[in-house]
DNA sequence: AGAATGAGCGAACAGTTGTAAGCTAAACGG
DNA sequence: CCGTTTAGCTTACAACTGTTCGCTCATTCT
């Protein structure tokens, strides 16, 4: 085997270890490089040749986490088309990446509020992702205006986000409860920006 | 001095130099008890005659958080029959709380999306108080249904909860943006909820 | 006054952590 | 084919962790 070849397979193993020991009761943060080592088949030192410290391999797997998440939207996008109903494909979509991924979207979900600043903008990076796609549909789609748009997107993609932390702590039959809900809120938002131009009431 | 005053005051003591320990770079999780024994002045062992281990601490941080945010409550009510504007006097109270107390804050942040259940629970429920508050003034304010209200109130909450946490990486000439656009928001979802009985649109 | 209680302490423990130094051996480049 | 490179290893160390044990000594109770 090539020597790049194996070294990009135990990278591999590397990120693999450290995502499959998240969980519910273990962060990114409370993972030991000795422990993700230890999953990964190698010997502790091994780490520093594919990783400066903990906080790369963290920055790896934001990204990686984040990449799944456009392959969602992406994947998103061609239900529509075949099924209309843009919010409620949307928010299946995700609630399905959600309990599918749990332990991805729980990482992004706690380094979002994490104590490193790198980790924080590299989510909310990822997030904007969402945000600016859904606004530049908001623009085509309807008469907002730009600015606007753009905080009508935030708000809804903070809903469905947030939608997604309440299914992780709730039992499964719930979820289709929390899925009607949300539709709920994020019609309100669409109704009432659209019926809005501007009224500085307070 | 009485033995239960010094106890309640050594009590006090690892509080708060748990709070004080409380910072962008530091959660909860990642404090030592060593480390809270060392800046409460006392020797480690110490720690425990007040607190079975740091769980409990962290619950009752938790719960001292909490009730810091219902005092604020209390004193945006109070604003608010001074000054009409009911959005606009909650969420400047709001951000002046995030702003002035935000570690206390940060902790809330970062323990609802956090490892252990119960304080996941602990801070859903206190923020449970601020949706069941606001369900209910909606409720008597508006025309709108129980369960309805109670939807509309968590998606406002959530929105402000979320300012907040914006604002912690924000920095502080962006305050005044972030409460104007979120007051859009949520003027947003009244508008939307009030003018909406049930539309099955998709 | 005398006994009991309990907050606080120091020493010690077994465990874990990140990381440095130096070696081996297999893949590579000339 | 021989020298260089380098992924991975073992060993080692110093720092820190949570927790147990037994002691002191001021407050409290009888």
């Amino acid at each position: 085997m090539s020597r790049a070849e194996q070294k990009e397979r135990t990278r591999r193993a590397i990120i693999n270890a450290a995502f499959s020991q998240l969980s519910a009761d273990k962060s990114f943060a409370s993972l030991s490089l000795r422990e993700v080592a230890r999953e990964a088949g190698i010997a502790p030192t091994s780490f520093y040749r594919h990783f400066a410290d903990m906080d790369e391999l963290g920055l790896t797997l934001v990204d990686e986490a984040g990449l799944m998440l456009r392959q969602l939207m992406r994947q998103a996008r061609q239900r529509i088309e075949k099924n209309g109903s843009v919010i409620r494909t949307s928010i299946e979509t995700f609630m399905e990446f959600v309990t599918g991924n749990s332990n991805v979207f729980r990482l992004l979900l706690r380094e979002r509020s994490g104590t490193s600043a790198a980790f924080r903008s590299a989510v909310a990076r990822e997030i904007q992702h969402f945000v600016a796609e859904l606004a530049e549909y908001l623009r085509k789609e309807t008469t907002c205006p730009d600015e606007l748009a753009r905080a009508q997107a935030e708000a809804m993609v903070i809903l469905v986000f947030h939608t997604g932390a309440d299914a992780l702590d709730a039992p499964p039959e719930q979820y289709s409860y929390l899925t009607s809900r949300t539709i709920t809120q994020l019609r309100w938002l669409a109704h009432g920006a659209a019926g809005y131009g501007r009224k500085p009431k307070s």
